[in-house]
DNA sequence: GTGCGTGCAAAGACTTTGCACGTAC
DNA sequence: GTACGTGCAAAGTCTTTGCACGCAC
């Protein structure tokens, strides 16, 4: 959900997709910051997930692979992937956070099952349009925008 | 940013505006709760709110105009405030929530000024417009969305 | 070898809840 | 008079942080 991201991003990504390792790697070392096993533990599970996650289900699933990592290391490392714009954060609730890999990707919206508790994705280039009209419109400049809608399922009739 | 409102709702908005207050005491009635002064006064500071406000906030500020009440009575009320859907929450960041009257109002988008801490609202009928159309697709009955773009003020040339 | 990283448990921020007393209906 | 409401403080969640030890560079 990233905007304005350097035009070449989605050029990068393709060769990006399997060694993103190396760019989070190259990020850390940008910022003096180290690559550890648990960082790298951290990153495989991180990509590993296809749509929105939350900090805890990620700590879990690790754990029933066997791989052993601290809660505090994980949201320690979520916030560098944030910061690298690996991830980025999804606002579904506010009871706690969720992210969702950014990088090789278009921004997309959310469709929430409320039924179900079940998130779909979408592309939608006309949002992407639409929050760069706002922002010309009102004089700033796009980061990132975050879209979620709330829906039934419909009953088929 | 309530979707799939009764279509009077906007006609009797104007004639809720002031009496809102009475809104909010036939749902208590209906519900079998009570009107209390308590609950009145928090509508009172809520309905004085334009944009999107914070439970602290509320709390801050009717301490400061002189009304006393307790913390938990604003989280409580703002509950079936929100179950009256007199407001509805606003995800703007994961750290709390934030709220915003919702009648007497169509839905509208957020445009978070990250420098300032400020937060414009937008009109937009594209926006429900597509998170209809969005539902059609994907077979759901939206109920409601949450647009917030995050940007900057673009600099003056 | 130094400085960043890790796990643990404790602390924090926001929100909810249990309880005893009070009050709207 | 009865059930719901209120304030207070304690408990709950999710997330962050302090500290002592460990490891990447």
């Amino acid at each position: 959900m990233t905007l304005m991201q350097p035009a070449q991003t989605s050029a990068i990504d393709d060769l990006l997709l399997q060694p993103l390792c190396a760019v989070f790697r190259r990020f850390l070392k940008r910022q003096g910051l180290k690559f550890t096993p648990e960082r790298a533990k951290i990153l495989d599970a991180v990509l590993s997930k296809d749509g929105v996650f939350e900090a805890e289900q990620l700590l879990y699933e690790m754990r029933e692979a066997g791989v052993r990592v601290s809660k505090a290391t994980i949201y320690r490392t979520l916030k560098h992937l944030l910061d690298a714009n690996i991830i980025t954060e999804v606002l579904i609730d506010s009871k706690h956070a969720h992210y969702q890999r950014t990088i090789g990707k278009d921004p997309k919206g959310h469709l929430v099952n409320v039924d179900a508790d079940q998130i779909t994705e979408f592309d939608s280039p006309e949002l992407t349009a639409l929050a760069q009209r706002i922002c010309r419109e009102h004089g700033y400049e796009p980061i990132s925008f975050n879209f979620v809608i709330y829906a039934n399922p419909r009953p088929r009739k």
